[in-house]
RNA sequence: CGGGGCGUAGCGUAGCCCGGUUAUCGCGCCUGCUUUGGGAGCAGGAGGCCGCAAGUUCGAAUCUUGCCGCCCCGACCA
């Protein structure tokens, strides 16, 4: 037993680390908050990455790529914008270094100083929209949909492998518009593509909501979210798009010509996830052996071990397996073959336990007498002895149903998390003992969430989408709500 | 930035109070043989500036001071 994780009842946090570490998807760097990810971990991610980006070319936006540098004076356009970020922002102020005269070290050449400093990108819209200004002029330029793929900084002070690291991978999409209809319509539209993808490739059931003031994005006019709730009780935000309005086109200066020749500000959007949702896709379906992947995203779908005392039977199982691979791979089903001696079958199955395989096949000299393999499924751990008759159609279905099962458990979790609290005591009750979401009524008030969140540490989450009308008094003012909010204590 | 831990081989650790030959053990690694259906066994072997720097001492992993780093918990945030 050479890599131990520490149980989830034990110890949440300290389960997560070793998932992620033993696992292989990173490891702590030299940096201070900031990780390595492996290739493990960055094959998953790509998977997620190549499949959001066909969403969006399907949604009719491009890729193109901006600066790491934002010049400080862009920042501080947008008020509001300039406020929520400017506390983590990292700052470059010198472009050289020289020798130490007085020692053997390196410094900052104070000689080399800039004249204006330039902040490393916590997010683009300053510099994207200094830009737009420049391409758009007329209704005909509209609308602008453009994504890009890249790296962040925020200056956090605590960091969290995946959930909160002082730099991260993310896209971000900034789309421009001659009406408001038509961006509130993409931002809504790109919300969807979240909620899509999250359950239909991550398996993680979402709400999709609208933030409260407190919760919005620095600069936005509405930020819409979808939120996921984790194996122990917290929400973590998933995804986020805002609907901007015309905040940054007024701060930039982005006006176009209509029909009849009248000057207007553009409405705008963007949208976000990040390297965020590895932490979601841990936290939503591993277990204590390991990690649990859904087949769709798994950069390793099936794993074969080969079962043998003589290289006279391996000869045989090689062949065997050359045939299954080939299948396999005419399917697409992402398949290896672990024939490496050294070791055992034994630690290969824990091992690829741990990394969160969707299935496992042994095959044995046994095996293939009976024209048979065994086959283990990494989300239930059942073993099932399989023919070997159309193997690949066989596999290519359990992938399915592993998918679909690990979205039925993660739902089924989510949904008996979210609990009705109508007293102020209930409420405190069900953060403190069962944690997940509790829908209560609001005032609608900042000062009251303020209020919540300092008495509970319990955030409003979102206001999901369709929410019923619903008579109701405030769970801490008792004043008069029409609707209730999901609350929950978050990441 | 507050509170709590921890820095000894690639990883996890013992030793530290009470200074004293060659720094402990496990995993991993290398060689060989035996093994292979749930993290193999035996034998042999390599690997250390005990976080860094000063100090005390005949002598420091151990005592003193300073510094550095990381993790966990909180405030801030995706």
């Amino acid at each position: 037993m050479s890599k131990v994780i520490t149980p989830r009842d034990t110890d949440y946090s300290q389960w997560y680390n070793d998932i992620i570490l033993k696992a292989g998807l990173a490891d702590y760097s030299a940096v201070r908050g900031c990780m390595v990810i492996k290739p493990y971990g960055f094959a998953l991610w790509e998977h997620m990455r190549d499949q959001l980006d066909r969403m969006f070319k399907e949604t009719g936006h491009q890729n193109a790529y901006f600066p790491l540098f934002i010049p400080k004076s862009f920042l501080s356009k947008e008020a509001a914008h300039v406020e929520g970020f400017a506390k983590e922002c990292a700052v470059v102020t010198h472009y050289r270094l020289k020798n130490d005269p007085e020692g053997t070290g390196i410094i900052v050449d104070p000689e080399a100083k800039l004249e204006e400093e330039l902040i490393v990108r916590p997010t683009s819209e300053t510099i994207i929209w200094n830009t737009y200004k420049t391409w758009i002029q007329s209704y005909r330029d509209l609308p602008v949909k453009v994504n890009q793929w890249c790296n962040v900084v925020r200056w956090e002070m605590r960091t969290r492998l995946f959930l909160r690291t002082t730099e991260f991978l993310w896209q971000e999409g900034h789309t421009a518009h001659a009406t408001s209809e038509e961006a509130i319509d993409e931002t809504v539209q790109m919300l969807n593509v979240y909620a899509q993808f999250a359950e239909e490739w991550m398996a993680l059931p979402v709400v999709k909501g609208v933030k409260s003031a407190n919760e919005r994005f620095a600069g936005a006019v509405d930020t819409y979210c979808i939120e996921a709730m984790m194996q122990d009780g917290k929400a973590l935000q998933a995804g986020t798009s805002h609907f901007l309005g015309q905040n940054f086109a007024k701060a930039f200066e982005v006006q176009f010509a209509d029909k009849q020749n009248k000057l207007d500000y553009v409405w705008a959007t963007s949208w976000g996830v990040s390297t965020r949702l590895l932490g979601a896709l841990v936290m939503a379906h591993s277990d204590d052996d390991g990690l649990v992947l859904p087949p769709k995203l798994a950069p390793i779908q099936v794993v074969i071990i080969p079962i043998f005392r003589e290289a006279s039977q391996k000869k045989i199982i090689d062949e065997k397996v050359k045939e299954f691979c080939a299948d396999f791979k005419a399917r697409e089903i992402r398949v290896v073959y672990d024939e490496d001696d050294s070791n055992r079958p034994g630690w290969k199955f824990a091992e690829y336990e741990l990394k969160g395989v969707p299935v496992r096949i042994a095959v044995g000299a046994r095996d293939l007498e009976n024209s048979s393999v065994e086959v283990a499924r990494r989300d239930t751990k059942e073993k099932m002895s399989v023919s070997v008759e159309g193997l690949a159609d066989t596999i290519a279905l359990l992938l399915s149903h592993i998918q679909e099962n690990i979205y039925q458990k993660a739902m089924a979790y989510r949904d008996s998390h979210i609990t009705r609290a109508d007293t102020w005591e209930e409420f405190v009750d069900i953060l403190e003992t069962k944690g997940g979401f509790v829908s209560a009524h609001w005032d609608g008030t900042s000062e009251t969430e303020d209020q919540i969140k300092e008495l509970t540490k319990a955030t409003i989450r979102c206001i999901p989408l369709n929410n019923p009308v619903e008579e109701g008094k405030c769970i801490l003012t008792g004043k008069k709500s029409t609707e209730r909010v999901l609350f929950a204590r978050a990441y």
